[in-house]
DNA sequence: TTGTACGCGTTATCAC
DNA sequence: GTGATAACGCGTACAA
């Protein structure tokens, strides 16, 4: 059976395919029983519109392309799922284009999807803005950058200064010594992220405000192994009780798994901020914070579909702030 | 200016749309001079066919949608080069879905990219199938597996068996003890691989034929300071000379870069085997195993191609042996 | 508020 | 071999 098209949805409704375009795109210049009864038949006949027939008609692409580096983080998953959300409202398809790899990205611009497949860009993490304009020749498309910063495009990010103050502030609020454990840089072989070093200052500056030293820091790899072995060196070496900032939840997590092998009292000898919020954070009574990473991709889109509905003005900057979501554990 | 299209090329070349499609789409019954003039006037207007009405006349959407899991990986990196190539060759898109997670898959099946996005698909590492087919109502789409093993589907895979073998049958041809250092294989948050078993079923089995013991062997995760960690501990142990089989070029490169430290000669009191033939190891004279994992992408590309053009039969199993590369190491 | 008809840029099917 | 021309399914201006 062919799949049904516009046409047959009109006929089986009974009015013409322009109703029934209208209705799909939400014209306000319908009457609401036409609506009704046509989105009644679209259910019916399960009829999907044909995006392709839809973008040589309309002369767009209806489609987004989504670079990101490909690291595979709750972080991004999110990300995307704002994203994609919020484009998919719109009517927007979202191509998503993963960066294992700088020979990648040149496949990205040598391909002809560049000029075809993509109205607007968002760029996840890196700004990979001056790179692509000096190689682009006439597809200029909007662009909005996410988790990075740009003085020349619309761009949002998560204020990680903010969310290490907060946790500093927290932390300088607690007894004991004060410890701390970063992640390494090296998120993926070929780029690198700030912000650790962004939590750190946002840290080290609320604790000096409140007149406490920091104790000692560690640096762990991203990967519970290596997590796991930073938890160990760091309660080897604490004196208790203490209060650790912990900034990523699998640090933390490394870390309530250390100190429970060691009878250990969590939130009493030993107090925890973690960073993040990852789904297991709650059952673990995990103070940490939560970054709203889902709203910020809605917000990504929103900067992004405005401009592609024609919005002219100064580049536009979103800084979103953490939360600290206080549990049992600090 | 408007981007040029294929009437604009017609009238420019003083021949007829239908011509040009046929150039465009290698039909043999093109006189070749024709074919020169028409080809020629392309370059020159710098027209690139819209892909989307190509899509909507020709009732397909000439795109391959490839689903893989994200791990920043040398092997994926080539292993999409391998297939970008071969389907654009072929103008088919590649539309690459990254598996972050379980809900990234359910993503996927929701939005209506399966129906008209994809007239093929192609799934690296993880066999999918059976979750895709009972959810799919009708699109009943051509799949190849790549780095997986099916009895239902087309598929290629690396023989990593026989690479373990190709090892163990050196390792047996040098002096000193044999160690090996194998990576865990929690790649990445909720999928395995078997790779490293079967790399380690295969050198047992070939120093077990040759009747050399295996010492010891180590695991480290798949992470650069895990690899030295690991490194580390071998040579403390080991007793020189010695050849260790590293399952993976990370855990070489890290084992070379320890060596140097302590002063130990490579190639005489310590001989290493990698795995991957990564960019830097012929510089570093690493003797490796090399995987022709942009042949194997291209072959998988080949598979579904046929399919697509049509083939019926049984499923295909392509499988692609590892290469010793001699080199200084070992 | 709604229906009709045209156009989008290809491919495919005819005649020539 | 090659040139018209009819689809393909949708958006949209225009008329009603």
């Amino acid at each position: 059976m062919r799949k049904p098209t516009i046409q047959d949805v009109a006929r089986a409704a009974g009015v013409g395919v322009g109703t029934v375009s209208r209705v799909l795109n939400n014209h306000p210049s319908v009457k609401q029983a036409t609506r009704e009864t046509v989105l009644r038949l679209i259910t019916e006949l399960d009829y999907t519109p044909n995006p392709h027939a839809r973008r040589i008609a309309g002369g767009k692409s209806y489609t987004i392309s989504v670079l990101l580096p490909v690291v595979t983080t709750e972080f991004y998953v999110r990300l995307l799922d704002g994203l994609e959300t919020a484009f998919q409202d719109a009517r927007y398809d979202v191509a998503i284009f993963p960066l294992l790899d700088r020979s990648r990205l040149e496949r990205y611009l040598g391909s002809h999807t560049l000029a075809y497949q993509a109205d607007g860009l968002v760029m996840a993490t890196y700004n990979l803005t001056a790179l692509l304009s000096e190689r682009r020749l006439r597809t200029q498309q909007p662009t909005v950058l996410v988790d990075a910063h740009s003085d020349n495009v619309d761009c949002v990010y998560m204020d990680n200064v903010a969310g290490g103050r907060l946790a500093g502030e927290h932390a300088a609020t607690l007894p004991g010594h004060i410890y701390a454990t970063w992640v390494e840089t090296e998120l993926d072989q070929l780029f690198t992220t700030r912000v650790f070093e962004e939590r750190r200052n946002g840290f080290l500056a609320a604790l000096g405000a409140a007149g406490r030293p920091l104790k000692a820091e560690f640096t762990s790899s991203f990967d519970s192994l290596a997590a796991r072995n930073t938890a160990s060196t760091l309660l080897d070496q604490a004196e208790f009780p203490c209060v650790v900032f912990a900034s990523a939840d699998l640090l933390a997590g490394a870390l309530l798994d250390e100190a429970a092998l060691r009878g250990l009292e969590v939130g009493r000898d030993l107090r925890v901020i973690g960073y993040d919020d990852q789904p297991w954070a709650a059952s673990r009574q995990l103070t940490t914070l939560h970054q709203p990473v889902e709203s910020m991709g809605h917000e990504a889109a929103s900067l992004l579909l405005s401009r592609l509905g024609g919005h002219k003005g100064p580049p536009r900057v979103r800084k979103f702030l953490p939360r600290l979501v206080l549990r049992g554990t600090a």
